[in-house]
DNA sequence: TTTATTTAAGACTTTATACTCTTAAATCTA
DNA sequence: TAGATTTAAGAGTATAAAGTCTTAAATAAA
């Protein structure tokens, strides 16, 4: 569903909102993959893309890190994906098909076009902020 | 989503069961991999999986090829997708925690896991029986 | 200005998936 | 029985994803 990076990014992505909720400080990477248990270098490539995207803020130096670069509400699991992995999961015929449509469908396109539809809304309306409140409500939550 | 082996599985199902609708012969695997544009090397790998798990039947020798083992209405998608690729995204987290649970659930968990559910459901119900009868009502139908 | 800290960028290695090929086994037909 | 046909099984190759490392650039503080 979801490449490793992804779900990497969203995780990061969450730790980073939480933490922020509290200090408007820059939080450096090692942090972030010490408490998540990812690899710094690997975790650091994948932050790169959303900082070129234009979802995370970074500054190098002592005290440096990264930052989000919208308010919480406005960053959605969507926005995240799209960023990491692309859309092919919300666009794309299950069986592969490129050319798949309402017009010309595959065999299963009217059982799978409207649960892509649903998975789009459903990750286009999860922001950071709905997270935020879902964690601060719940204890044992896993991060 | 599904990996292109799982694609390519169930494609080459739909095209067996809507042969084998008209002639219960056996079909050959070339034949197969010809009209669907598939590698014949690499279909014949893919299609040893089903046979292994009991969804084809298969015989060599001239005239030899794979035919559906149980009734169209006994053969769901999901079937075919837990034979080639296992279960994992009907039944993993969506950030890769091994042990999120209702109990102690990741911070997507009460977003994700029923979403999980439906999509079982819906890949379960979709049996290719289904799905031919789907096929005979429409035209312009992507095999 | 030197040193320490931190992200950026790109090269590199490993692992998993996709895909191909070869040989063996089963079966039919001549 | 010999030859053709077809799947089975396993080895081998190619490509993509995952993960690591090194060097460079920016910044802060001593």
């Amino acid at each position: 569903m979801l490449t490793t990076a992804c779900k990497d990014a969203i995780r990061a992505m969450i730790y980073i909102a939480k933490k922020q909720k509290n200090i408007d400080n820059f939080i450096s990477i090692k942090e972030i993959a010490n408490n998540l248990d990812l690899s710094f270098y690997f975790l650091s490539k994948i932050l790169q893309k959303l900082v070129k995207d234009g979802f995370l803020e970074s500054y190098r130096g002592p005290n440096g890190g990264v930052k989000l670069a919208k308010p919480m509400g406005d960053i959605s699991l969507y926005d995240i994906i799209l960023s990491i992995d692309g859309d092919d999961v919300f666009t794309q015929c299950i069986l592969g098909f490129k050319e798949c449509s309402d017009i010309k469908p595959c065999a299963v396109h009217e059982k799978w076009a409207p649960e892509r539809e649903r998975l789009y809304n459903l990750f286009k309306d999860t922001t950071l902020e709905e997270i935020e409140e879902e964690i601060e409500k719940k204890i044992n939550i896993k991060l």
